[in-house]
DNA sequence: CGCCAGGTGCGAA
DNA sequence: TTCGCACCTGGC
């Protein structure tokens, strides 16, 4: 399938972090792993060439999944407008966009992030899927699923365990044998919505804004994390998570989230 | 070996 | 309320 976009950058979107079961192929596609279906995905200029191991509703899967339909030049305008300064970081990475991302995938991958590196958290999630997910062939190769709450709720935590999570394997079974209802968030303010979710053991600031802004779409919230406090220092000299948090909500109000990914972005691969 | 990573929970002050 | 420390795991 082909599929014209405009303002769009595959590459920065999949690989600024959002995302973590992905690969990177020798003709700079991207094989991507989604939440029923495998795809590569490859952009030339203007065009997005893909290929899935499911076809049902290809175009309306890519166009949700990569968020391609959500006007984010009105918003880059507005940040702009409100800090020159974004205007270098912003054209550093055009067309990036924010993925939706499955939502019950996004809370358990993000419990794992904690204190962890990015390749364990990837083998983390591979190893549950591979565990506890469907198996799909797709070009001759095997690939897993991220398994359903239902399904992995089935699990003990002697096989989280194996599956690498290492100390976040007793959060990510509490998770899953308690009655938090993933669907409850869209009833909820940003505010409550972070407070519900830190009412889980293992999700503190950090992993709860991250599972709101990647899962949720709630751009008001944002991450801080060591790469966007490097850049609140060089930048406008400002340290302490309290004192970003107050100036980043203060200055970008309900598109904070999208600004803090910008610098985060910026920061972490572009100086 | 010891140190640390996309943080968080816990007990002590 | 704040502060320091432990924590699976694996790569350096």
């Amino acid at each position: 399938m082909k599929l014209k976009v405009d303002n769009f950058n595959l590459k920065d979107t999949v690989t600024c972090g959002q995302i973590f079961r992905f690969e990177e192929e020798q003709d700079n596609s991207y094989t991507v792993i989604l939440a029923d279906r495998v795809i590569n995905i490859k952009q030339v200029g203007n065009e997005l060439e893909v290929t899935s191991s499911n076809e049902d509703n290809l175009e309306e899967v890519i166009r949700n999944y990569f968020d391609l339909d959500f006007d984010y030049e009105t918003i880059n305008n507005k940040l702009i407008e409100i800090d020159k300064n974004n205007k270098e970081i912003i054209d550093s990475c055009l067309g990036l966009k924010m993925i939706n991302e499955p939502r019950f995938e996004t809370i358990i991958s993000y419990i794992l992030s904690s204190n962890n590196r990015i390749p364990q958290i990837k083998k983390a999630l591979d190893n549950i899927s591979m565990t506890y997910g469907h198996k799909v062939l797709f070009n001759n190769k095997e690939y897993y699923l991220f398994p359903t709450k239902e399904k992995l709720s089935k699990c003990d935590i002697d096989t989280l365990r194996n599956c690498k999570t290492g100390f976040r394997d007793k959060y990510i079974y509490e998770f899953l044998n308690s009655n938090f209802d993933i669907n409850k968030i869209d009833t909820l303010s940003s505010e409550d919505a972070l407070n519900y979710l830190k009412s889980l053991n293992g999700v503190g600031d950090k992993v709860a804004s991250c599972i709101l802004l990647f899962g949720y779409h709630r751009f008001d919230v944002f991450p801080i994390d060591t790469w966007v406090k490097k850049y609140m220092k060089d930048k406008y000299n400002i340290e302490g998570v309290d004192n970003i948090q107050k100036f980043v909500k203060n200055k970008y109000n309900e598109y904070s989230g999208l600004a803090i990914q910008y610098m985060f972005h910026y920061k972490r691969n572009k100086s």
